[in-house]
DNA sequence: CCATGAATTGACAGCGTTGTCATATTGGGT
DNA sequence: ACCCAATATGACAACGCTGTCAATTCATGG
């Protein structure tokens, strides 16, 4: 911390050999600490003409405010949490860019802090984190954002939250979601349109609502296209690779005629591309294969992979506003929850039925 | 910060109501504050009853000391920084897993800084960040690893740092790397003994070391084998996908009779296969393909790609080691250069040569 | 021109630690 | 027993900031 500077950046500033202090600033502009310190934080009550003189104080002494000493005078720390499920790395880059994005700007920093899957005995193993990290609040991804314990312990110790999940009804906290229901219609309703009259499903980790949500809209675009949902083209998944192939396999054997396979994710598309492989079934002239998601990887399997781009980069930030709004004790001047649009993304994975 | 604690976790803690300060285990225990202070920071010159008698306090008042506090008098963050370039998020993910690992348990902090690639114009940027981070020291990882730049930025500003790079000949600091040349020249080796003589390269980024030592372990396997290394053979990539695509359509171009093509990393690897499959090359039939660091995707590509695994969990570990153990002031009781062993994970994408 | 209240500014006491230095306390060596 | 060094412990002042509240300035109406 009590670093030098590096030397010389703009002609040598007048004061900026060592980091200045708040009462550098004070001096150079001729006020009180007190007054620099409410320039700092925005705050009200300060004439134009002060907040200007020290604004130019804080820029020609090059002044940061100390987080620490910040912290601790105020009982802030001015950093947030993110909890995630270790793995998933792709979905998880994109929502801690999100985060950071927003973050930074708004002077807080970032915590990671990855997870074994969410069941009791990693609930100690939060508590200790969050006793030891200091947080100010954090921001929670499923199924972390949908485990009520979690939640409950949590508001239990009034530690603030926010959330990126899929739709629920629960008042708990804001959050922010994106419609997987309506997406799932729309891309069931294409492969229909696409002439698929035989469409399978692979369902996702029961534990997600994301993974209903995704079914139900399945279920409605083939009632509303008046085609059978028969469980015979259902088969259940948990989000990743494996389960993705073995569903995959389940579903080629119990229903041989299926023309099309709507993965809940990117990952069981790809399961179900390695299958679909194995078994010399071309794709998508045999079989034509859909994921959600757009992760990474979608765009790199062979052949590139049609699905619904969810745009978790801007849930992340968006939920990011929400959590610091709230820390900062802001009246909610956004909506507390808020439904972001997919949208559906056509690669090479799909074509007409046969 | 000053929340609740979680009520009544082990039958109600004597004093465990409000987050305990250095104050109440002092009283509890009957020793002043610096007793506490000492204990807590495994300091010398305390008798073993002391030290047992405020470690039982500190645990019956479930005491956690005050991040904020102790940075401020004792000019330190307990934060630690880990630089990267944005994307690639399988190898980043892994990298954060290995830093979280181990310096968590030392009462360190992370925070991610993911910039956009290294040149000029992210340098002010990095600048900025670490100003207003307040880092005790950073973590490296490629390219910024290797940016001469950036690294006489660090040493300038007096910044501890550590860093996980290709083999690198330079005495900075200290670094962790992996055998690159000797791994590249095994999987060579892999592809001659298996009857390949026309192999193709696909070289990663210019600027990372990592991409040329490769390339040499790839010319140095093929001398070995008296095959010719023929320029035709070769095209340059950036480690990425389209790179990789571009790369190898080239290369099939210049050279239609390879029966094999090693790229640099998988990324560029998933980008041949797509190319072999537009050029309907069954791979591995017609075409051998591996990659290089057992990324996420190389078990998700179909077929399941033959490549080299990094440990790379591991290696940032390593180095977060080497940086804590260096913010210390410890003597080095590691060495402060390690090179850690390369895995050749045999799995689909490369057969026997027709 | 003065009184009045609102807006602006400042003085000062913490916040919970660690560093420094002074003060016990201990254990040998005579 | 007695002295000295070494070891253990404690008192107290920072650290750089924010919160509180008092002091000052300003605008307004009488």
């Amino acid at each position: 911390m009590s670093r030098k500077k590096a030397g010389g950046e703009t002609g040598d500033a007048p004061q900026g050999e060592i980091n200045s202090t708040i009462k550098d600033v004070a001096r150079l502009a001729g006020v009180s600490i007190k007054t620099v310190s409410r320039v700092v934080n925005n705050e009200p009550n300060v004439t134009e003409a002060m907040r200007k003189k020290v604004q130019d104080a804080i820029r020609r002494c090059d002044y940061v405010p100390n987080r620490s000493a910040r912290g601790l005078a105020g009982r802030k720390s001015f950093l947030i949490g993110l909890f995630y499920e270790r793995q998933n790395s792709s979905y998880i880059t994109r929502i801690q860019a999100g985060v950071l994005a927003y973050c930074r700007n708004q002077g807080y920093e970032l915590l990671i802090h990855p997870f074994g899957s969410g069941n009791e005995s990693v609930l100690p193993e939060i508590e200790k984190v969050v006793q030891r990290s200091n947080l100010d609040g954090v921001i929670l991804t499923p199924f972390f954002s949908e485990w009520t314990q979690l939640l409950d312990f949590l508001d239990g110790i009034k530690l603030p939250y926010a959330r990126v999940t899929a739709v629920l009804d629960d008042h708990r906290s804001p959050f922010v979601s994106c419609d997987d229901f309506d997406a799932a219609f729309r891309m069931t309703k294409y492969l229909i349109d696409l002439g698929h009259k035989r469409i399978g499903f692979i369902k996702g980790h029961p534990r997600h609502n994301s993974a209903a949500h995704r079914h139900a809209g399945y279920v409605a675009a083939l009632k509303a296209a008046n085609l059978v949902a028969s469980p015979d083209l259902v088969a259940q998944g948990d989000y990743s690779f494996t389960s993705g192939e073995a569903a995959s396999r389940l579903l080629l054997d119990k229903a041989p005629d299926v023309t099309a396979i709507f993965a809940s994710n990117d990952d069981m598309a790809a399961g179900v591309l390695r299958v679909a492989h194995q078994r010399k079934l071309a794709v998508p002239d045999d079989l034509s294969v859909v994921g959600f998601d757009d992760a990474d990887i979608a765009r790199k399997l062979c052949p590139g992979l049609t699905t619904i781009r969810q745009p978790v980069r801007d849930l992340a930030a968006r939920a990011s506003a929400l959590l610091i709004s709230s820390l900062r004790g802001e009246a909610q001047d956004q909506q507390p929850q808020q439904l972001l649009p997919l949208e559906i993304i056509i690669r090479d994975s799909a074509s007409r039925a046969k």
